[in-house]
DNA sequence: TATCTATGATTGATCGGCGT
DNA sequence: AACGCCGATCAATCATAGAT
């Protein structure tokens, strides 16, 4: 095939990296509930206000995130211990009440 | 009916961070877009069925259609399949994804605009 | 600077739920 | 019972930013 490719047709992706903050706090809340990383409506709300992004990417971050470890679950290990270190929101049940201030304070 | 128990060995690990739950397991079903049927017969569902790539054309002729209505009739999904080749199911998935991904625009085009309301 | 990897975005298609 | 739509998600891929 030629590489007929959208060449540049494609001024859309200018993708940039989110904070360290950002991914911090998403990550925090992808390992506190990894038994079921579903964010609802709400949740990504919030996180999106958090992070300093949209609801959709925060969508797309979970939905890459989730493909991506379970794809290869060993490669997270490490990131998953890091995590779930911090909270332990273990399974069963993840009925959240108040989420209190969250303060990724450094110990 | 049984849920076809994993290769049932790794059931020991629980509590440990590497736990696997049923979302890791989640597995979709390979598309059954079968759209290599003009072999002919047999059903040789040996259709791969991976994901389309829609041509150029294929996409300019959609949007078009799209821009004048966004749902389809029953004619019309036929006339474009026809058209442009694709299964009648091909033209109402990307429809429903188009009408997704417009709203998705709208939804956040919306949420810039209060934020830019008179700069520029 | 070239090459490989991590990651955000896009999108055809699937899943479950709902309405007709 | 069957079909279309919605909303969410999957899964593969694109293109680039970052690491080596």
């Amino acid at each position: 095939v030629m590489i007929l490719r959208s060449r540049f047709l494609d001024a859309r992706r200018k993708r940039r990296n989110f904070n360290k903050q950002a991914t911090e706090i998403l990550n925090e809340y992808f390992y506190s509930h990894l038994s079921n990383p579903y964010p609802s409506e709400e949740a990504k709300e919030e996180l999106a206000k958090k992070c300093g992004i949209t609801v959709s990417q925060v969508s797309n971050w979970f939905g890459n995130k989730r493909i991506r470890y379970k794809k290869n679950i060993g490669k997270f290990q490490e990131e998953a211990n890091m995590y779930a270190a911090r909270t332990a929101v273990n399974a069963t049940s993840v009925s959240a009440h108040g989420s209190q201030a969250n303060s990724p304070s450094t110990p | 009916i049984p849920q076809d128990r994993e290769r049932g060995d790794e059931e020991a690990q629980q509590s440990g961070p590497g736990q696997t739950f049923d979302w890791m397991k989640v597995k979709r079903n390979p598309p059954k877009t079968v759209k290599a049927s003009d072999f002919g017969l047999a059903g040789a569902h040996s259709s791969s069925a991976i994901r389309t790539n829609f041509s150029t054309r294929q996409l300019t002729e959609l949007e078009k259609e799209f821009h004048f209505s966004k749902y389809l009739t029953r004619a019309r999904r036929v006339e474009i399949a026809a058209t442009l080749e694709l299964n009648e199911t091909q033209v109402k998935i990307w429809f429903q994804n188009r009408r997704m991904k417009q709203k998705k625009r709208e939804r956040e085009g919306a949420s810039a605009t209060a934020r830019s309301s008179s700069s520029s």
